[in-house]
DNA sequence: CCAAAACTGTAACTTAAGTCACATACAAAT
DNA sequence: ATTTGTATGTGACTTAAGTTACAGTTTTGG
């Protein structure tokens, strides 16, 4: 991306307010913005297939995106990660280069920046200092997974629903509209927790008999935060 | 640990020998070990305690380790990792501060090294070189979550079971006796695949009548890898 | 070597959570 | 405003995979 193009502040200053990059200093940000393509993405495109997966890393200015992993057998769909700007696509491939099963989906229009999955490694080969803000990005990473990984081990459908919620919440406001709930679909609420959509109006259903939540149709709210927080404990 | 202790030899020529730390300079092999102790852990024993986490980091000199998250409300356990010789434990919590829930239990009896976590990190921050061996490390961890989270909301018990199977044959050997099922309990297994021991023992005793794989007890050998492959695909 | 502990095999039973099918409700588009 | 498509609510049905219980077997440790 040249430095005169119009999108070059917006990128440039996304950059500076997100957790990867917001320390890398301005001089050496730019030399690697010019590194980079801006591109965009609609609602509903893949921004990278599992074909040409490791060819291309992005780093997505706005909009959001699902990183997920498909059973072709059954149809069935797994919601890893979603992304959001300042967020890196895909930020595993760059540690080594094994990493081809998952995929990102655009989730609303976006603007990404691209660029080759080699230049990025060179990149961070060249820039040891990054490291400081790179381990506990991918620490984060990590933890997303192992909390996946035991919440489907250790928990069944309500509980792992509840935590999801539960986790969405901001910690400022512990009651209220739920964000997570009224901007997903049920569908993709499924996809995240690994069950189908079925099961999960199922629970939203009956918390809402049980006066646990209220609403319907994306328009909720916990009333009682007690109880949802005792449903991820069984 | 003192240069001259008996130990030293066994401890530097085990790392010499890990991915992590085959590549790191002898000298600085040397000051490393220096500010370690050498510790052993008889088997059961817990190698560090969920409260103590984020003190001490530990690497395994010999004997292997379970790295497992518990469900207290229903008594279930899931194995995360399993950890040998060259590991560490525990790597992810070097990167930020909010890794606790896991805890690592001693399979065998084993040979330590420990040292802080804050040390460890120092370490990390003064040998920038280091992170060519780290990263790809931590991306190996990355996958095997990533498998774990995708075959626990994709596939069934049966398909899970011939992943972990399959996945720890060794690449030139596709037949005959299977290592992992031979030197870990079903108990372990069940575990591992996020199931209880009783449908293992179904699944094994199910693929045995239709000699998939023979044996009983410790003693199982695959007769019928494409079979076995066909189950990972439901 | 023996007793205790741990592991394995099997059966009967229960239930969470899938599938399928369809009606309704809302949103987007022309 | 009407149509088209997507999202949601609900019921009937099925089944994988849990739970419990117990007997038989092998291993371990004193």
């Amino acid at each position: 991306m040249l430095k005169n193009s119009i999108h070059y502040k917006h990128c440039f200053d996304t950059l500076k307010k997100s957790e990867l990059f917001s320390n890398v200093d301005n001089e050496i940000l730019d030399k690697m913005l010019e590194l980079c393509q801006y591109e965009t993405r609609s609602k509903g495109a893949s921004a990278i297939s599992q074909h040409q997966a490791n060819d291309f890393f992005y780093i997505i200015i706005s909009g959001r995106a699902k990183v997920s992993v498909y059973n072709p057998h059954n149809g069935r769909e797994h919601i890893m990660f979603l992304l959001n700007s300042g967020d890196t696509f895909d930020v595993i491939g760059l540690l080594d280069k094994k990493w081809n099963d998952a995929f990102a989906t655009a989730l609303e229009n976006m603007e990404v920046l691209s660029t080759t999955v080699s230049q990025a490694r060179q990149w961070i080969e060249q820039h040891p200092e990054f490291n400081k803000a790179l381990l506990p990005y991918l620490g984060k990473q990590i933890h997303l997974l192992a909390n996946q990984t035991s919440d489907l081990s250790l928990y069944d459908t309500e509980a792992r629903l509840s935590r999801l919620i539960l986790r969405s919440l901001p910690n400022n406001r512990l009651t209220g509209d739920i964000k997570l709930l009224n901007e997903l679909s049920q569908e993709t609420l499924a996809a995240m927790v690994g069950s189908v959509r079925v099961v999960i109006t199922r629970h939203l259903q009956r918390w809402k008999q049980d006066d646990i939540v209220s609403g319907k149709r994306g328009k909720w709210s916990v009333l009682d935060l007690q109880a949802l927080l005792d449903k991820t404990k069984k």
